[in-house]
DNA sequence: ATAATGATTGTTTTG
DNA sequence: CAAAACAATCATTAT
């Protein structure tokens, strides 16, 4: 039944309920050589580097790696990543403002990444090109003009945003 | 034995 | 602007 007027494949009925619900997007390859035949495809040319900064842990990853130390203390015979990714994902939609110290923290933790990533970005620009086949071109060491980099660690330990409790 | 997977949500990143 | 990918974790599984 094709009529006329048919375009083959078009068919709007919802999109709006169920925009993109795939959980199975999990995409994490480890340290090494991920390339071995579940390639995607190297769109980007995201070459390893070991300097290369990670992206930084959001509220609820801080948030995660405490629950799992909580969760693995009261159930140390749990295995599945999966089991605490789901307890951990269901407590974080329990917290509806306890998350203020994790975000205050993934907030420190980006405000460090884009620091590494400023550094890591100035090596790249050393040898700005795609490929370096030979980096036996001596590492380029110039830390003479620095940005103000200089040490900036002070405890802030009495950060606490605690007056949004009973928000709704 | 090495590497990917599975699941969570949030942010970073790229298109 | 939006969609995609990836951030940690860790036992289990696949090649």
């Amino acid at each position: 039944m094709k009529t006329a007027k048919g375009k083959g494949a078009a068919r709007p009925s919802k999109e709006s309920l169920k925009p993109v619900d795939d959980r199975k997007v999990g995409k994490r390859k480890a340290s090494g050589k991920p390339e071995k035949s579940r390639a995607p495809k190297k769109e980007k040319k995201a070459k390893k580097d070991p300097n290369k900064p990670k992206r930084p842990p959001s509220a609820f990853f801080v948030f995660l790696e405490e629950f799992r130390k909580t969760f693995k203390a009261e159930n140390p015979l749990v295995k599945a990543v999966s089991v605490v990714g789901k307890a951990g994902g269901e407590k974080w939609k329990s917290l509806s403002s306890a998350k203020a110290p994790y975000e205050a923290k993934a907030a420190k933790r980006k405000a460090e990444y884009e620091k590494l990533i400023k550094a890591y970005e100035k090596k790249q620009a050393s040898s700005a090109d795609d490929d370096e086949s030979d980096k036996s071109k001596s590492e380029v060491n110039d830390e003479d003009d620095a940005s103000g980099e200089e040490d900036h660690q002070e405890d802030e330990d009495d950060e606490e945003e605690e007056d949004d409790e009973d928000d709704d």
